[in-house]
DNA sequence: GGGGGTTTCTGACTATCAGGCGAAAACCTG
DNA sequence: CAGGTTTTCGCCTGATAGTCAGAAACCCCC
């Protein structure tokens, strides 16, 4: 490693907004601090990059030990903050990330740790609160021209339950018939032929579906102009 | 600064891809490094992130010095690269600006930096060259959806010389016709009320337009499903 | 077994918007 | 004034989002 007093070295940190719905509610993982400063306050799971990981790597190493998450099923980088005054006991810059965790899984959390709805924050620590806040708007808006619905969603599910975990994350309603519609349409989502048992009161049995894929593609290319005769 | 074992430090620099529609073509400006490692490839500008500086202010910074450019229409974060084995001297984090710099200006440059044309880049130091293409992805996705435009043509122009700049900025055909129209229900474009002298070979003299706002705002909400009820 | 209730699915209808095409408008030069 | 050039406008088409109502498929209870 070199440095010098013309370059400058400054820990970095990789940071996780870890989202999951739950109970029709989007919720983001934070734990509570113990220490100074912003002792008592909820921060963003992360920790320092080591020497020989990528930030990728490192976020999944912080949060493999932290929580018990291989069930992550989504992560991709979010953006780098770098305000030199972000930490009042020296800088360090942060790169976030976004992860998501599908609706099914209960993943076991420390004692210090703990989900909370993203429409209700606890007070956060250093700038996370405003992390979490660009994690929100990137994840509605690749909900609307991506397929991350996958990740957010079990294996497979109804129409109906996919709609509450779409309501949940984006937060505001929209209607199974054209959801349902949109992502078929679109090739996103595909019926497995399986039916649910109906259960419950009654009601006509739901056809199960699943993502087509579980990576993320872009499923909605742009709209000013698109390539000329590009048949979707 | 406060530095262990635990939390190693990194020299971290800023980059930025700066990007110009010259002569009907995307350009993006590289200087020719003269040292190891490297020698004689071309570079994306940039430099060490200093003790007191923004990441943000830093890419403004090492512009301001390497360029004239107080030109930049627009400057945003893109990603931040941190392979340990991307620099072969020594480990180093990067975090990638993307900025625009609109077509009617042609700031004057060093001896060693040039603009070269995105669809035929010279071999690059790095990992420049893939970010180059990233800041491509993100102009072009944000062309459709945003009102970048701005940021890369003049203060006012006619929508054929519009169109001249979506193309080259696209990479594929469209339509003036359609650019306008569309531009200007989305409330993006607006006619001045002067026309363009004629002048050239004849023809019937454009309406002058300019963009409604310059700076960075969304103008196509995404496609599954809106908030009700919301009149665009 | 029939009736009422519940939930899901399908099809029809409407509105909006992208994209293409051609005609009209407005200018030039010879 | 005729022919050429460029821009602008209006009309048409096709695709897609969104709404709504009705049919389908199941439950429970009498």
């Amino acid at each position: 490693m070199w440095s010098s007093p013309e370059r400058p070295a400054y820990p970095h940190q990789a940071l996780a907004v870890v989202l999951q719905v739950r109970a029709g509610r989007l919720h983001v993982m934070l734990w509570r601090r113990g220490n100074e400063p912003f002792t008592g306050a909820w921060a963003l799971p992360g920790g320092p990059l080591l020497a020989d990981e990528t930030l990728g790597a490192s976020v999944a190493r912080q949060l493999a030990s932290k929580v018990e998450v291989q069930q992550l099923s989504h992560l991709e980088q979010l953006e780098t903050r770098s305000d030199p005054g972000r930490d009042p006991r020296g800088r360090t810059v942060a790169t976030a990330y976004l992860g998501l965790v599908p609706a099914h899984l209960d993943p076991v959390l420390p004692e210090d740790t703990a989900w909370h709805p993203t429409d209700a924050l606890p007070e956060t620590a250093f700038d996370h609160g405003s992390i979490v806040g660009s994690a929100l708007g990137r994840l509605r808006a690749k909900l609307s021209y991506t397929n991350v619905g996958f990740a957010l969603a079990p294996p497979t599910f109804t129409v109906a339950e996919l709609r509450d975990i779409y309501v949940a994350a984006l937060g505001y309603e929209v209607t199974a018939t054209n959801l349902h519609r949109v992502l078929l349409r679109r090739g996103v989502l595909e019926a497995t032929g399986e039916m649910t048992p109906p259960g419950r009161a009654g009601g006509r049995p739901a056809a199960l579906h699943r993502f087509v894929t579980r990576t993320l593609e872009v499923t909605d290319p742009f709209a000013v102009l698109r390539p000329p005769s590009t048949p979707r």
